[in-house]
DNA sequence: CGCTTACTTGGAACCGGTTGCGGAACCGGT
DNA sequence: ACCGGTTCCGCAACCGGTTCCAAGTAAGCG
């Protein structure tokens, strides 16, 4: 493996030089910077990471905490997340915690010694066991706003209130909401939203919940649903939603409306059911972007918290 | 942050000895490593990854190549090698490729000058390129199996044969297999085991396929399912399954038995349709234990080849 | 034409651990 | 008391970049 004292070497310059020509061009002659380039291409150089974090004392590592990996909704932010950090030459390591527990604290505070940043996810966790994550280390929190926090969230609560509209106009009169995980953020800002959006309207709303965002809670679910003989159902996931279907159908029913996202009903060709469209993947360059300006690596305007609308269809 | 030098001082020692009592007890006085430990507590130290890292010319962390996020098969596998990774002090980084191009060895390469090792999941890629992907760094592939290469494969392939074998004595007479995606090498073997399965028993087996494994591919296979009239199915995956289960219900029909993961017949309560249980999870942490041994981290019997029962039900 | 200013560059310290090597202290054996 | 063999420890070099600082050079200006 070629080192940089190979390459200034080679270039006829010294350490400090090729540093700088290799690092911030600007520092230093065209023509040397030229040289530099063409000395360290031949050699095939690659900077030992190690020493630069060393030097730097930055570990180019960030951190993308979610509570697991089985929710469809996560993967994609990861994607996109790990595409952006990519093109910035940073790593991305994948952490599996919840964030339930004080206990889960000491994990990532054992964690923030090895990164320079957070991407977390915390659907359920309390404000204050967040706030203890993110003390360690610049942090976006995605999916969810905390007072003084960076955050990037899907604004799916407003989505939700669209599709609620949309079944009070065209004549749902028993809707159900299906509410997500006991304590999670966006469950109850849907809720507040599905609330609004049934009110002074003659539409019935029924509140289910909590469950899990999993298949086999929404199979569980269908049981209330017939029983609140609802029309229209709009499930907090889509996996709740998926399974609530799999069990109406099993049971006959085809006559209840269960809202979803565009990739089920688009595979399904049900053009009378409505869907949401979260770019997750989008979610997660968004984030990664803030945490890139937090980290200063770009000089961009300070962060603030984003919000992406969510498209219905 | 205290530095060894700091632990050193506390102790009454020199960075070397501090160094040693820390990182191999054995070659210094217990007395001595008891002091170093102490002061290293009382000051909360811990070492600087970089630093290490440097020192010792490895990264401590490895790269786990997947084709996708979305497909649940994988999500698991990273779950359980993150833990096993963790356990060990290593860092886990994800890439996401599907190896089936050559201009991804490009990336491959670059990476490899990041990470120690990889864990590689290539279901579709020739032979050629998982070799080529593979000759940077110690690497084990997962759910495959390529001459002279160590690899952990679930073997799905013997439960695939299992379960046609039971429809067959339960005296399904047309029995189909979903073939999964294009070139894969899993399917490959499952095809393979499916018709040894039925060879000379009365039932007729159909091969349809390749379908990427999706739920709307799934939605997709019914029609030649049907016009198959088979009276049993075997899906290549899970979300083709659900897929095809979804779109036979919402045409009413109920009476083909579509074979599926444990979890979703548990959560469906369909007790007449047989099960296979993939513990992803699992072959995760086999497959990091392997690399492990490549890395020479542990000091036990020499890698090969490792395969895990699927157990049906 | 002398002097200030701006730009380049190399020397060397530094980031924070790890480890080869040599010396000192201590062991039991004769 | 002397000796070969251990055990334990410190010195210093080293991993491979980054960056402060001083020095040298060329350009700009009155």
């Amino acid at each position: 493996m070629p080192t940089l004292a190979d390459v200034a070497a080679l270039a006829g310059v010294s350490k400090a030089t090729a540093s700088r020509a290799l690092g911030r061009p600007d520092q230093a002659a065209p023509e040397t910077v030229a040289r530099v380039r063409a000395a360290a291409e031949q050699l095939g150089f690659v900077p030992n990471r190690a020493a630069t974090q060393l030097a730097r004392g930055r570990t180019g590592v960030v951190a993308v905490v979610v509570p697991t990996l089985d929710n469809t909704f996560f993967t994609p932010i990861i994607g996109g997340a790990q595409a952006r950090a990519a093109d910035s030459g940073m790593q991305l390591t994948i952490s599996v915690h919840s964030l339930e527990h004080e206990a889960q604290i000491a994990a990532i505070e054992q964690l923030a010694h090895q990164v320079d940043g957070f991407l977390l996810t915390a659907p359920r966790g309390s404000d204050e066991i967040v706030r203890a994550a993110a003390s360690f280390k610049p942090t976006v929190l995605i999916d969810r706003e905390i007072e003084g926090m960076t955050s990037a969230v899907a604004d799916t609560a407003s989505a939700f209130g669209a599709l609620v509209s949309w079944f009070v106009e065209k004549g749902h009169e028993r809707i159900v909401y299906i509410g997500g995980p006991a304590g999670s953020w966006q469950d109850r800002q849907r809720q507040a939203a599905v609330r609004a959006a049934t009110e002074s309207s003659g539409a019935t709303l029924t509140m289910l919940g909590p469950y899990p965002s999993t298949f086999a809670a929404g199979v569980g679910t269908a049981e209330a649903v017939v029983a609140a003989r609802a029309t229209a159902v709009v499930p907090y996931a889509t996996s709740i939603g998926l399974g609530l279907m799999f069990a109406l159908l099993n049971r006959g029913i085809r006559d209840v409306v269960v809202s979803s996202e565009r990739m089920i009903v688009e595979s399904l060709g049900l053009d009378d059911v409505p869907a949401i469209d979260v770019d997750g993947e989008r979610l997660g360059e968004v984030a990664m972007d803030q945490l890139m300006t937090l980290l200063g690596e770009r000089k961009e305007p300070p962060p603030t918290r984003r919000r992406l609308t969510v498209p219905i269809s």
